[in-house]
DNA sequence: ATGCTAACTTACCAATTGGTAAGTGGTCAA
DNA sequence: TTGACCACTTACCAATTGGTAAGTTAGCAT
């Protein structure tokens, strides 16, 4: 049908979202087919496995993440870091898809087994925190704590928001949501101003 | 053979144990049935559905971490928020057990169907929020941001712990842990300092 | 002794799981 | 025209899933 790329994309397309909704084992491979409207088996030629096919969708996750992280370049790190994770927040707002993915991942990862695909969008990350004044410390594992704390945040939050509205409502939910990306605006500069 | 309350538990504390490993929907009752040393109908006769076992195992974890959180009581909230927060992150590197269950939990909310017993816990961290100086604004919406903000951090940290340990190796993981506990002090009383 | 209940067990069940085997139909180069 | 490859399908498979039905066994009040 489709240029072979092409369906292959859209296989990882389809069960990006099913595995970032029901994790790894609450999805199943015929409602992956179903999804995409073709037989169990199709899905079976391009991956051999269903966790080979979840390899790809934590392979393709890291490079959007990468993307998305280089997009937002700017000459000055702190503003650099600024956008991105506040249009980071913004985005899983509207799509959560991504952010619970990741954390989805973090809790399936067997350590031994799997190898992690997000390691270069974690290293530039600390690369560019490096070039704050906050990071002018130059241990590395001071930069990791911040690192880890502001996607913490930002991921915690994202996956939080049904069950939080849920809880308080709606529109708690909202204010909440806009509370937030505030937060993270002031935990950039409170931690570049040292 | 034991009264009928502590075989009922000790299989909650089984399913708490597997729930948080695996997910709910990688949790078997065949599973849990071998880990507790009986049929899979003994279960089943205590909780009529899987679904309730998983919901008697977030009651009871609920009441923990309530439990936990009172127990930390202090007349200044900024000693009590500081404490507890601590300890929580320090007693989840002995076992993650609990963590892991509350972002699963989050994952796998339906938001329609679930209940959601966690929120008395929350409440009473945003009431102890609220005694502090930096909780002096009346917007319940700040309070429940950066709670959200603060065992965002914590839970996101603990359950990447494998991973970062995977990543930059044990020693790296080490050293990220008392930096973590570092920033949530310092999270705290820059909070509280408004 | 008897009956009742609680805490189980063995024996099933249909449905679904991830995966294999063996095609089928189309495209395209020789 | 042929033959190879590719994307995909139908037909299976044993194993496991959550759950039901029907006992069984022990303790305990009457």
């Amino acid at each position: 049908m489709t240029s072979s790329g092409d369906a292959k994309s859209a296989y990882i397309a389809v069960a990006t979202r099913r595995f970032a909704m029901d994790g790894f084992h609450g999805t199943s491979l015929s409602n992956l087919a179903k999804d995409a409207g073709v037989s169990k088996q199709a899905l079976l030629h391009f991956f051999k496995t269903k966790e080979a096919l979840y390899a790809s969708t934590l392979t393709a996750l890291a490079e959007r993440m990468m993307h998305d992280l280089i997009t937002c370049r700017c000459v000055d790190p702190v503003k650099w870091l600024t956008d991105y994770f506040t249009t980071l927040c913004q985005n899983a707002y509207a799509d959560p898809t991504d952010m619970r993915l990741v954390v989805y991942a973090l809790l399936d990862s067997d350590q031994n087994a799997r190898k992690w695909p997000l390691k270069p969008y974690l290293d530039e990350l600390m690369r560019i925190t490096s070039e704050t004044s906050g990071g002018r410390t130059e241990e590395v594992s001071a930069q990791l704590a911040w690192v880890s704390q502001m996607i913490g945040m930002i991921q915690y939050h994202i996956i939080s928001v049904p069950t939080v509205s849920g809880m308080y409502g709606a529109d708690t939910a909202t204010v909440l949501q806009s509370e937030m990306v505030k937060r993270i605006e002031h935990a950039v500069h409170e931690f570049c101003s040292n």
